[in-house]
DNA sequence: CGTTGGCACTCGATGATACCGAGTGCCAAC
DNA sequence: GTTGGCACTCGGTATCATCGAGTGCCAACG
């Protein structure tokens, strides 16, 4: 699409811009390594690029910045594939190393290394147990007209949910009704729990007809998010509206899923600005990958910072921890 | 310890930074309700009130600000218990009357309802299981060398660690392991795991030590923290840094349940500024409440805000809603 | 004697002006 | 086609004057 030089120029003035946050000058672009003209000739060709679309000028006699075009240009196709720096490497090494106990510490801790590696926001969308087996069905009375119904999945998560129950049920009933519907799923997939007959109990039928109402739609679509870093994305921005804004979506955990799994479903690892769907990120850029256990698609891990983020950086950091996540999760 | 003027002019001059966010001058000071002097006389009294400490001019010759001090003498002695406005208790209403299910999540939206309150960050620190017992333990398998804790308390809460065995284990071993768990702590304080006896079963036995192993520190200290509004929290402050540091320590779980603790076991509802004890918080201020479950102290909610939030509305948000948390949670 | 109006003074905020310099666009020369 | 030269642009910064909200002080007043 860009002839060899152009290509140069665009890589230069998006690197040079990354890291000073300044308008690029052609001075800067042809004192930059892989640019082997003279001013003059970069200034010519960034009239050309400014012309497709990849730079713009914030305002005549200034220098230029990328567009998200010129970005998807730089990411597409002057990005290699980095790998991680020593450290961050080391970095990545202990952590999984020491990672251990419950799933979803381990997972927020995970947005805190990601955080670190990118210095920038970091999302984690945990495992989807959609064709996670039940493992154990129990309930529990707590109150008079209260029980909980908790579910221990095959892929060591724990659902649970209170059941509101019309009448007054004793102790016996309850676990009668546990009973029952703990041999029905039990090995099966949740979705089981609709098809459930009768016990042959009245008073404990009513029960379970309670806790299947409740837990529907318990095993389905309630992804666990894990979101941190948030302080280093608002260093990465000058506008206080922009980090309210931002920090809004970060907020609200079902934007956030469904932006990450709209990401991945265009089929990108990156998503720059517009590209994102939602107005509050256009100045945000997105990096994703996702995760998996045993080979199966499980989840997704983001990396939310500026336009202006170190890709390469972002990128191998994303592809790193996503496989030892995944290679994590693997094991038990 | 000040006068009724004095007392009426720090109101007027904290009242209306609150809302102006602007240096008080002691014209405006003086067309304040409750305020029955002349400019001058607001004047020669706010030479006083700064060399008390109460107020401070950020520079010669501009209004004043008041000091942590003159916040602090507001809330004790000028503040009455003000009621929540009309749709702010409203709001409240249709909150609990929707809210049900999954604790986690209620907690977690509690802290939305708060936020929008109080137009703050807001704090949602769960109830603590100190002295809840045991309802039911299980141990499942998950990898030939990795089972799943699971132990239900009667609070509600749902506890899960995950075990590593040193050799394989199968099925019925460790069903036998759990079953042996299960009879000796159920009904008891989750302490007792430490003082299990042998099962009589050697491999089972190995079994039920590793997961007594990994079982401590499960039930003690794990506060959980929901943190929501963070959006918010940012738009009241104009710097970057600062909202930069105030992120950093919301992120903090750990540090946030000792920041309110902290608060509460001062003896203090409020803290405000340098009260807080932590440096990035010098220009916010914390409104706190604990929740009971029935009658007994359970966990803490709390607003965070800039120190010239509005103290009557926080305070008023706080009370109410601890108090129908508590209610709500009391039910079961 | 406390309170008040008057008044000179302070000082940040605002706006006009000049200047600087990075950067551009264009053109002629190589 | 590339390059050096050059006039031009225009945002950023510094300087300076002005404005006005607000102060401190003082003398007058009830």
């Amino acid at each position: 699409m860009l002839d060899q030089r152009k290509a140069s120029i665009l890589r230069a003035v998006v690197e040079e811009y990354i890291d000073s946050a300044q308008p690029v000058g052609s001075g800067h672009v042809a004192a930059a390594p892989g640019v082997e003209v003279s001013p003059a000739t970069v200034r010519n060709e960034m009239v050309l690029l400014e012309q497709e679309g990849y730079l713009i000028q914030p305002h005549t006699s200034a220098g230029r910045i990328p567009t998200d075009k010129g970005y998807r240009y730089f990411v597409d196709t002057l990005v290699g594939p980095a790998p991680l720096g020593q450290d961050a490497a080391q970095q990545v090494r202990s952590f999984f190393n020491k990672a251990h106990g419950e799933i979803e510490q381990m997972l927020s801790d995970t947005t805190r290394l990601l955080s670190d590696l990118t210095d920038s926001a970091a999302v984690v969308v945990g495992p989807a147990h959609e064709q996670a087996l039940v493992r154990s069905v129990q309930l529990v009375g707590l109150a008079p007209r209260v029980a909980l119904l908790v579910v221990i999945l095959s892929d060591g998560s724990v659902e649970k949910c209170t059941v509101d129950l019309d009448q007054d049920a004793d102790e016996v009933t309850i676990t009668r009704a546990g009973a029952h519907l703990d041999t029905h799923v039990r090995g099966r997939h949740l979705d089981e729990l609709a098809r459930i007959g009768s016990s042959g109990h009245a008073e404990a039928d009513a029960v379970v007809r309670a806790a299947i109402g409740a837990a529907t739609g318990v095993g389905s679509s309630d992804d666990q998010v894990f979101v941190g870093g948030t302080a280093r994305m608002a260093g990465a921005f000058e506008a206080v509206e922009t980090i309210r804004e931002v920090l809004g979506i970060l907020e609200q955990q079902l934007v956030v899923v469904t932006l990450l799994r709209d990401v991945l479903d265009r089929g990108l690892s990156v998503a720059i600005g517009s590209e994102t769907g939602m107005a509050p990120l256009a100045e945000c850029a997105l990096v994703v990958a996702p995760y998996g256990i045993e080979g199966e698609r499980a989840g997704t891990i983001g990396v939310l910072g500026p336009t202006r983020m170190n890709y390469p950086q972002a990128l191998a950091a994303v592809a790193v921890v996503s496989k030892r996540l995944g290679r994590r999760l693997s094991e038990g």
